[in-house]
DNA sequence: TCGCCAATTGTCGACGTCGTCAATCCTTTT
DNA sequence: AAAAGGATTGACGACGTCGACAATTGGCGA
């Protein structure tokens, strides 16, 4: 592979001037700078960025640990926001995945500072609380989740209360007094947020919040869930005084919410509002009626992550805390 | 950072050895092999990959491009096949997608060039043909596309043909004689393939295809699809004489025929069998009724192309031409 | 014309690692 | 006891790049 001193050598000046080239230095003559990069041009050259990094200790390469347990498709997102804003800055992104293996989390870590990575992005692929083993070594900014050690580490995550208050009011301002709530599972801090939000939204208006209309609609632990919402629903709005619109926790259980209407032959939203959360578009958008629900701004969280350690890498130390991002609501037509 | 020599001084023995102790080659004795270890846990001493690279001229890298246009959630079990086999290899995976942007690719291979990546992953997100503006320089694995113009290329697919075949055959087995069909935008290979099947297994048995009953479940060209399967499926199953089975292209396709037999009061799969393909299991398993569907094989594509891959680059020469992997049938309670 | 200053260019070495080959150190064998 | 031979260890330099600093060039005023 040509190397800097092959083009210094085609064009007759010394790789410190070439070198000066490449990395846009200034103090170079047009003259010389057009020799060079005609021959950098002609004979293919370039960078190693190896090389680069074992002179100034800067590897120009970002890494992402995520821990993608399959089932969350929205982790793309994510990622592209990451991508979009990584790529801009000229850096690189080395991705790894936990896959919920315990052992991993070490493994990645030592191969990142074996790549001397100059920053990790710690994403999580739904909103949660994580705990490290020990303090990272590297700027790191976490993604979709908080630190529950480590109060000042800088991290992204979606406002999952003014989501679930935006939701809650579009109920209520659609003229709504008989609202239920098919929740996620609630040890989740989303769902704990929304379930709070939803308490709040209700109270402000004066509207009561009846027990036996806010019902679970998965099963089963964190990471071993199983979605009963279908169920739920039915018996719900199968008694004798029903609600008149559902919240939901995610997308799926308000998909499930529209089966149980359909079956038992109410119409949405006319009998029947359902409002989702998420915005997972493969369902969301193609449901059918379409499903009025919140977005949850996974592209944005993944932008502001990626902007947040490219600030700290570059100097900047006011950067540090918890940032939320909006939630906003996307009106279509199931409520 | 500390560095070898750094763990030499602490132990008093050369770099080399050292080294040698860092790269488990032989001719250490077990003492000494015992010392440094020891020394380069207490020190911390982690290898510097990009000094290594400038010695050795191989970074333990390998990149991976794809082209996620948000849609399709899939890639993430491709990413999580290839992964698990890259990390296995102890391998680091770089990531860039090119969104579908022209100048994007340059860009990539460049980076990619940069960092002297060992061998490249090109995966598509949809099974499609993908042409190349110059071939590429480095060991390239497709994954879940072929080359237009390089028959000879590697790369890993799913069988879409035999899935649509198994689907079919699914259909007819179930007692069905009159079969509909709603497929994708037919200029996507896999919808092509899946359609010839879906003639072929008719044509085994004897069955005829009825065209009225062979109609697209999207509008508009690849990259801007409207789902109009709602729709479609509805007027089908109005008319006097009505398909009792769907074949689907996809689980949103299936998803919306599910709707339009709902709507019609038709119950599934008693009065209407419907079969998607893909598996989306966001759609697929919560569905009401959840969806009998062909798998598409994201996750052992990934894994394949890896290790097609790694085999390339272990010098392995007869790793060449296309492999389709088979897409086994899920079946659920729709059909 | 000469001196001075800024702009341009070059020299040198170090970064961390490992390949090459030479130098030791032990065992065996005779 | 000496020679042989294998195992172990070390010295040295090169990989590609760039930082520090030195050297050279050219322009301009005096």
């Amino acid at each position: 592979m040509v190397s800097i001193r092959d083009v210094a050598a085609h064009v007759g000046v010394s790789d410190k001037t070439v070198s000066r080239v490449a990395n846009n230095e200034p103090n170079v003559s047009a003259r010389t700078k057009a020799l060079v990069e005609a021959a950098i041009a002609t004979l293919g050259y370039v960078p190693n960025m190896g090389a680069r990094l074992v002179r100034t200790n800067r590897s120009g390469v970002i890494g992402l640990i995520s821990d993608v347990v399959s089932t969350t498709p929205n982790s793309v997102d994510i990622i592209r926001g990451i991508q979009d804003r990584v790529s801009t800055a000229k850096q690189s992104l080395l991705i790894a995945n936990t896959a919920g293996a315990p052992d991993a989390e070490q493994r990645i870590w030592r191969t990142f500072q074996e790549h001397r990575i100059d920053g990790v992005l710690f994403a999580t692929m739904y909103h949660r609380r994580v705990t490290f083993a020990s303090r990272p070594t590297i700027p790191t900014v976490l993604v979709n989740c908080t630190a529950a050690d480590e109060p000042g580490m800088p991290s992204v995550v979606p406002d999952d209360y003014e989501g679930g208050y935006v939701a809650a009011l579009r109920a209520l301002d659609q003229g709504h007094r008989k609202i239920g709530f098919v929740t996620l599972n609630p040890k989740i801090i989303a769902a704990e947020l929304r379930g709070k939000a939803f308490i709040d939204a209700m109270a402000s208006r004066g509207v009561e919040v009846r027990p036996e209309w806010v019902r679970a609609g998965y099963l089963g632990g964190i990471g071993e869930e199983q979605l009963c919402a279908y169920d739920v629903a039915r018996d719900m709005l199968q008694a004798a005084d029903r609600p008149t619109v559902l919240l939901t926790g995610n997308d799926q259980v308000a998909m499930q919410c529209l089966f149980a209407a359909h079956s038992l032959g109410m119409r949405v939203p006319d009998d029947l509002a359902i409002i989702g959360f998420d915005d997972f578009q493969m369902i969301s958008a193609q449901v059918i009626p379409p499903l009025t629900t919140v977005a949850l701004p996974y592209y944005d969280i993944g932008v502001r992550a990626a902007d947040r350690l490219l600030a700290i890498l570059a100097g900047d130390v006011s950067e540090g805390g918890v940032e939320c991002l909006p939630c906003p609501i996307v009106i279509r037509a199931s409520g």
